[in-house]
DNA sequence: ACATGTATGTCGTGG
DNA sequence: CCACGACGTACATGT
């Protein structure tokens, strides 16, 4: 890892056109070389990047104009980043104020929990908080285009198709009226309805699904867990 | 700006849980309070973090039990970073490897040219660069469901809803195949044909448009705003 | 503040 | 290698 502070401009070419004019920075080479241009703010987004692979030419191009040369922090160095993808990051340092570098190997990687595919787990342990009366009938359901979610029965032994989610977007309903698509030209299944799940669905998605048929239906992920717990404990 | 790198462990909890066992990182403290704790690797998405606004609390327990005195790097640090959204990142630094401080003042910003809200802008400027004869109804069309980003009338004063996108994406053509379901419902404009235009679009997007008779135009960029600056030089 | 659409999204996974 | 789906998506913009 290499860590420069700088004023220094910037241009990338690639997907789109950008310029950032000249000031302080903090430029993030990475082992894998891919670069990043930070500002003092602005979340943990860069203002610009390149990532990996591509390759860092550092040009040298030595004193700026006018430079006295006892000043060696008045060199100018041009980095030329540039992806096989034919995008490119230039970036022009006028003046280097820090500097450090430092070896930290392979790191061992991030432990999750909390996401979709646990509430899923969740929903599937009891389809009941769902909806009354629901019966799992198999997770990650297949289709010819993808895996539905959930596939259950009502109580009067109609299929019903769940997606779940996270946050209930527009694409979710996208993605569960394709499955419905598919599911009822099977006869064997055919009416099968179809819920929204998530925890929090919005107005438009709303919109969307019940224009198509579709329920939604808003459940809690800490409630879930607390009568999972429940559950447990009556055991 | 404070820059650390340190042999750490991590722990986040919040929108989900999750864990870094101890390793060397890097640490990124911006002046808005931001922090971020980077891998020497995987672009450029930090392993872990907290956007602002948050507070930062940095714990100075003392050295860890075992440690020399005189040795000042085997200071256990434990950094607790708290957002008033209850998110919670917690950084038990065990040793200092190097450190960096640096003001850097507010970043002038960045100057993007050539995304989708140029593209769409040059498009109505002048619908005939998509199709000959085109009119301009409006841009931004609201329907029920979202506004569509133009629509537009043909030679004969057919509706035209128009979707543009930078890459020309699956998502795209289901996005206008929503807004012409609505838009086909209104008696004063159906029937409206669908237009997907894009500086590239993707074999698959291309199948399913064509399949649902929505037409494909892909554009240039650089020569729209050619021809954009060919036209002001002619006044 | 909330809702919505874009992003140089990034990143995993499966065909 | 390409396509699809999830993400602590972040982020700007319009209401």
């Amino acid at each position: 890892m290499h860590v420069v502070i700088a004023r220094c401009t910037v241009d990338y070419d690639g997907r789109l056109t950008a310029h950032l004019p000249e000031a302080v920075r903090l430029l993030m080479v990475k082992a894998d070389g891919c670069v990043a241009v930070h500002a003092d703010g602005g979340a943990y987004k860069p203002l610009n990047w390149m990532n990996a692979p591509n390759t860092l030419a550092i040009d040298e191009t030595g004193d700026e104009a006018g430079n006295e040369a006892e000043d060696q922090h008045e060199t100018a160095q041009i980095w030329h980043v540039r992806s096989p993808k034919g995008e490119q990051l230039t970036i022009t340092v006028h003046e280097v104020l820090a500097e450090m570098d430092h070896e930290m190997g392979i790191d061992p990687g991030l432990v999750k929990d909390g996401v979709e595919a646990h509430l899923q787990e969740l929903l599937a342990a009891d389809p009941t908080s769902i909806y009354k009366g629901l019966r799992l009938v198999r997770r990650e359901f297949p289709t010819d285009i993808g895996p539905v979610d959930l596939l259950c029965r009502d109580t009067d032994g109609g299929a019903v198709a769940i997606e779940v989610k996270r946050r209930g977007d527009i694409d979710g309903v996208e993605q569960l009226t394709r499955y419905l698509d598919f599911l009822n030209r099977d006869p064997m299944l055919r009416p099968v309805r179809g819920v929204f799940v998530a925890q929090e669905i919005k107005p438009q998605a709303r919109v969307l699904a019940t224009d198509r048929g579709i329920g939604c239906v808003v459940v809690d992920y800490d409630e879930l867990r607390g009568i999972e717990s429940d559950e447990l404990k009556l055991f």
